[in-house]
RNA sequence: GGUGACGUAGCCAAGUGGCUAAGGCGGAGGUCUGCAAAACCUCUAUUCGGCGGUUCGAAUCCGCCCGUCACCUCCA
């Protein structure tokens, strides 16, 4: 049963939506004035994984995200760089998209704008000035925060309190300091669209009720956003919905703790945000998700080069983990054997307490860190039960369970949005020629060490790839180089190493893997054969 | 001023009343290896910011104190 903390009730419940498997979630999406930054990241990445979770767990989850397109800062930034605010938000809400496709976030299933449904916020905003919860006033509308009784049930505000605090200039024509606008009245030069109260445009709060609502329906299951939004966009949004329609808005609020850096919170006011682009630009995506997967989503981190490299370090383990678990088992099966079902009903409940222990820490509020635990034990008792894929009777059992581990890793890292197939950690392609450089010295060098044989059984590995070498001619060929040269030179330098090994001629073993390692490339011998792979 | 969160090993981070305080990074030693690498094994918090209290029993509940941060204003 999965339970998650709400912060309605500042408890952990069980999650029932109000018409399973059917799962309605919205999340505030972003104000498209800028690139977003790594701590707006935690957010987007959060509301992923709730809906590959939730998916995961058989439910049918219809993901709303939205756009905000219009508002002051746009406004602000497109009057600073002579354009319209339309091609600002256009700029920005392309560049969203491309930024969350490098994160792996898929996205959401409708992305709605607010500037498309300007005609439904009317419509709410009028429904609520006939039943009184809101009045015009000079072209603008407002809502009243004192008729609606639950106004603060969400951030625990009592009115009174928020008189005390007020630091904001009130608005003359405001009945109450707290009262909040639905519709801006439009001053010169700014976008606006025709309403009964004149020429505006909508306010912040309205836009999210009504697109949830609009594609939802009046009563969501999840609601999601950082934390800094419970006040007052989320209370807002709650005031206003709920006093239209007179129905619970949403059944479950979640909000997600900042993102610090130096141990303040980041953001765009303060100045001491790092751009997703920023931080792109150094670590791989997969990176940055584990980072954020690493703390559990309601608890404050701090952002820092240090804990990203740690992050790529433990990412590292479970990726190349696989990797070397899935070649040594190319290396140890016969022929053709790709058995993945276990064979005795041992290995099957084995395999099945893994994917119950991951969900159950799952279900527990989605706490992540615990989930990534399971996912290290798994990879421990891989590399364990490695060491048996040779064995003459067991082995084929073990295997057959190593590969059924490592497809279950492979399915609950994909519920964490986190790709171990892939490379993905920075590893970048290598070119050929550093690699030509080193069978030619190679080659060079047992020639004038005396070791004939072993230059002999280059050279005629070399003429087989279909190239010659000379110290005098340099590389000949009849053609150009394969796709998978970079393989196939490596095979040439891994026989002829292992060659050297067995006859004991070690210094050229060594010699080979010390030139190697000046290119990043590091070497591993099994009993079943040697792997290699770049730093 | 009001409200809330957090403080666990060298570092990151779970755990919120009861088996030996997850997991990761880093470090030390060992096994394997011709040498390596990878991996595995052992060790690295007798104790959870401090002081009291409740309890048979507390990192976990309560009180006070110290420290850090956030919200009350646009902010993920």
């Amino acid at each position: 049963m999965l339970r998650i903390y709400n912060t309605l009730s500042r408890k952990k419940e069980e999650f029932r939506p109000v018409a399973p498997p059917h799962v309605r979630f919205y999340n505030c999406g972003p104000t498209v004035y800028d690139y977003f930054h790594i701590g707006n990241a935690r957010n987007f990445i959060l509301a992923d994984l709730i809906r590959r979770y939730l998916r995961y767990r058989g439910y049918a989850v219809k993901f709303v995200q939205n756009i905000t397109d219009i508002d002051d800062k746009i406004i602000r930034r497109a009057n600073e760089e002579g354009r319209s605010p339309a091609d600002v938000a256009a700029q920005y809400t392309q560049a969203f998209f491309h930024h969350i496709a490098a994160l792996g976030i898929e996205p959401a299933d409708v992305i709605p704008r607010a500037t498309d449904h300007i005609p439904q916020m009317i419509a709410f905003i009028q429904r609520l000035i006939e039943n009184g919860m809101a009045y015009e006033a000079g072209g603008d509308v407002f809502f009243r925060v004192g008729r609606f009784e639950g106004y603060g049930k969400l951030s625990r505000k009592k009115i009174e309190d928020l008189r005390e605090g007020e630091r904001v200039e009130v608005d003359p024509r405001k009945e109450n300091p707290l009262d909040f606008v639905l519709w801006k009245a439009a001053k010169p030069n700014e976008p606006k669209w025709d309403s009964p109260w004149g020429p505006g445009r909508p306010g912040w709060h309205i836009e999210c009720s009504v697109m949830a609502m609009t594609h939802l329906g009046e009563t969501i299951d999840i609601h999601s956003g950082g934390s800094d939004l419970v006040f007052p966009h989320h209370e807002n949004e709650i005031a206003q919905s709920e006093a239209a329609t007179g129905k619970p808005f949403a059944r479950y609020w979640i909000h997600n703790a900042f993102l610090n850096i130096g141990g303040e919170k980041m953001s765009k006011s303060l100045g001491n945000f790092v751009t997703i682009d920023q931080v792109l630009g150094h670590y791989p995506p997969m990176v940055v998700r584990y980072f954020f997967l690493s703390a559990h989503y309601r608890k404050p981190m701090d952002y820092g080069p240090e804990s990203l490299e740690e992050s790529r370090r433990a990412l590292a383990k479970l990726v190349s983990g696989i990797e070397t678990i899935e070649k040594v088992l190319a290396l140890t099966s016969p022929e053709g054997e790709n058995n993945a079902t276990p064979a005795t009903a041992d290995d099957a409940t084995a395999l099945e307490a893994v994917r119950s222990r991951f969900c159950e820490f799952m279900d527990d509020d989605f706490n992540t860190p615990r989930a990534l635990s399971v996912l290290f034990d798994t990879m421990s008792q891989l590399h364990e039960k490695r060491k048996r894929f040779d064995h003459p009777k067991d082995g084929a059992r073990v295997r057959a369970y190593a590969r059924a581990c490592v497809a279950l890793l492979r399915e609950l890292g994909a519920v964490l949005g986190l790709d171990l197939r892939a490379k993905g950690l920075g590893g970048a392609d290598m070119p050929v020629e550093p690699l030509l450089r080193v069978l030619a010295d190679t080659l060079s060098q047992m020639q004038t060490s005396g070791a004939q044989d072993l230059a002999d059984f280059l050279a005629e590995r070399i003429a087989r790839f279909g190239f010659t070498y000379s110290a005098a001619t340099g590389w000949q060929s009849e053609r150009p180089l394969p796709a998978n040269a970079l393989d196939q030179l490596m095979d040439i330098l891994i026989a002829v190493r292992n060659r050297a090994r067995q006859e004991k001629k070690f210094a050229a073993a060594d010699g080979i893997r010390a030139a190697l390692g000046t290119l990043g490339i590091v070497l591993e011998d099994y009993r079943a054969g040697t792997l290699w792979r770049k730093e």
